[in-house]
DNA sequence: CGGCTAGATGCGAACCATTTGCATTTAAAA
DNA sequence: TTTTAAATGCAAATGGTTCGCATCTAGCCG
């Protein structure tokens, strides 16, 4: 695989799974690829030039079913995106008193039986921590 | 302590929190008790005499913040609530078909080491499994 | 036991994240 | 370049949850 600029990396990338390359979008990716944190939707629409709250939730819905991007739900109140590309499956810990977050690679998929819980599979799990962080503390 | 009908030993658990044990509470942890899974809002209203939704809402916030229940987010539209009062720390596995619950006993709160993370301290965690039943296979 | 007060309740309106319908634009294929 | 399905923008609707406020009521005191 060549290397090519992030845009036309990931363009290739969302023609490669059935999506269309639009600016919108490969423009999401980008922006997405720069943050550190899982951001939110409100956020990161500053962060893109003018795509309308729906449609980057229709995008975003898009992209994590392709599996390009992850969606969190750290509080309940929003949902928060990450790049998905490149990025091993991971969890995080997010301090609550300043929204910090820092990944853990800690993750229970492989303690859990199936069969013993009466499950034919698991498909699935959700899992983040909570706590102070050093510089809150 | 001495055994009581449930609904007394309710209000004496509500007055011990510094709650006022009002019929629609004691109605709340009854409810909940006869519950074999975490129950929605919607659906606990419908089992309780007439309690209005905001008041709904509101009891089961009192109540989760005294550790009488507990909230769940399985799916990320609406919380579910569930009995805690007698009832260890425990995760839960829920079909993506037809929404069967069961408790699970993995719990991850001792893998991970919170000066590694710079955190001071860990103050809580969610964690669900999904996956698809053995009658829905 | 009757009155007093903080907390609890009901009702309606407000909120807010997310979704949807529909007309318009655009990327991708022919 | 023409064609077409997918993507976008805009506005309106949804749906869970929260709030303001007037009214009740459990718990307390005399």
């Amino acid at each position: 695989m060549k290397r090519l600029k992030p845009s036309d990396r990931y363009a290739a990338i969302l023609r490669e799974k059935g999506e269309k390359a639009t600016k919108a979008r490969i423009g999401l990716l980008v922006a997405l690829e720069r943050e550190r944190f899982p951001i939110s939707i409100k956020e990161l629409g500053t962060k893109v030039k003018a795509p309308d709250p729906s449609t980057l939730y229709r995008s975003l819905k898009a992209l994590a079913e392709k599996g390009l991007v992850r969606e969190i739900m750290t509080d309940k109140k929003e949902a928060r995106y990450e790049i998905a590309i490149g990025r091993a499956h991971h969890h995080h810990v997010v301090c609550t008193s300043c929204g910090l977050m820092k990944d853990v690679r800690v993750c229970p998929e492989k303690a859990i039986a199936p069969a013993s819980l009466g499950f034919s599979k698991i498909t699935g799990h959700t899992l983040e921590f909570f706590g102070i962080c050093k510089s809150c503390a």
